[in-house]
DNA sequence: ACAGCCATGTAACTCGTTACATGATTAC
DNA sequence: GTAATCATGTAACGAGTTACATGGCTGT
């Protein structure tokens, strides 16, 4: 980041790339259906004060249709700053946040039933997870093939958000047969 | 997290459950070693922070050896507190900020030499970060087959990071083979 | 008529970070 | 001696959340 915007500006600055102009409402769906899996879904209030901003700084216009809701554009000074933030700044690691794993780390003060109990609720989990991502990724199949695929990378990102939920299925069912294997 | 301290709070109570009190010190590199693959590493002022408001709400003690570091341990209202997070507290699902996901699904702003390249970069990260926690896992080892092996669910969590460092290499250099296969 | 979605924003607050400050002890 | 590690904190700030407030429009 350092000088700079913060990451989730740039996020919502690139959902803006794709060809079209949408209300800060519609921006919050994008976000939800694409953001969500790798980076974070902000609230309602934070995508208004995200685009307030970066219309300040000239990166969005606001087009205020009369009788309608306002729209926003990328500015090619929105999208010369993004290419440069892409090209330019540092790539951190990724950041996980696992409640379960750091449960799981817990699991001597758990009964053991209650730990499989978790294990079990985070498959079900994940499964919704994945059938949400499988949503979107269907979503993203009409342009395939295209020459000019405007979703071609936002598909690539999907298969591998789609190929981590079923490691991570593997795994969790791999954790509960050790588990099962040691505790009687 | 609802009624109470933060998860963080929770997560560093949690690592004084394995029979040894530490200072504020220790207690960082502790979290270091654990939970930063699968949480965060708080900063060491963080650390202070919270074990200051942990002693504030009884849950642990802090034992000022004189001319020694001060030393914390959970107290029994601390265990009795964890043990019911624990056990009562709903879980969300894991939260992941991936910022090479995050560039990838905006490819279309970026050279192809320049995708490629973050994806290159990023297979080195994550080999640098499979080593930290494989050295930690090996130091785990020691206790193995104990009959009050202390580090049993640490290693399987550990063993669940190492699994998903394993798939993401596996997934990165898939997409390196999809991007390649599609660029000339 | 009422529910649900579309649309926009402000205010208060929490979590966590960086910067700053200090000083003792240990290793080379 | 001087660098690294051990040890502890405060202050300012940033990012993002929840709660609150408002109101139109749409389908049943």
């Amino acid at each position: 980041m350092s000088q700079g915007l913060p990451t989730t500006s740039y996020a919502l600055l690139g959902l803006l790339t794709f060809g079209d102009e949408l209300t800060g409402y519609e921006l919050k769906q994008r976000a939800d259906s694409t953001l969500r899996f790798y980076w974070v879904s902000p609230a309602m209030s934070q995508v208004y004060t995200e685009l307030a901003r970066l219309s300040d700084h000239g990166l969005v216009s606001a087009e205020q249709e009369p009788g309608g809701p306002t729209r926003y554009r990328i500015t090619p000074a929105g999208r010369r700053d993004l290419t440069r933030w892409l090209a330019d700044e540092p790539i951190d690691f990724p950041a996980l946040k696992h409640p379960v794993a750091l449960r799981l780390l817990l699991g001597h003060l758990m009964e053991p039933a209650a730990v499989e109990a978790m294990l079990e609720g985070y498959l079900g989990d994940l499964d919704r997870r994945r059938q949400d991502l499988q949503r979107v990724h269907d979503g993203l199949e009409a342009t395939r093939g295209d020459p000019q695929d405007p979703f071609r990378f936002p598909r690539l990102v999907a298969d591998w958000g789609l190929e981590y939920y079923a490691g991570e299925r593997r795994m969790v069912r791999e954790l509960l047969r050790r588990l099962r294997n040691a505790a009687p």
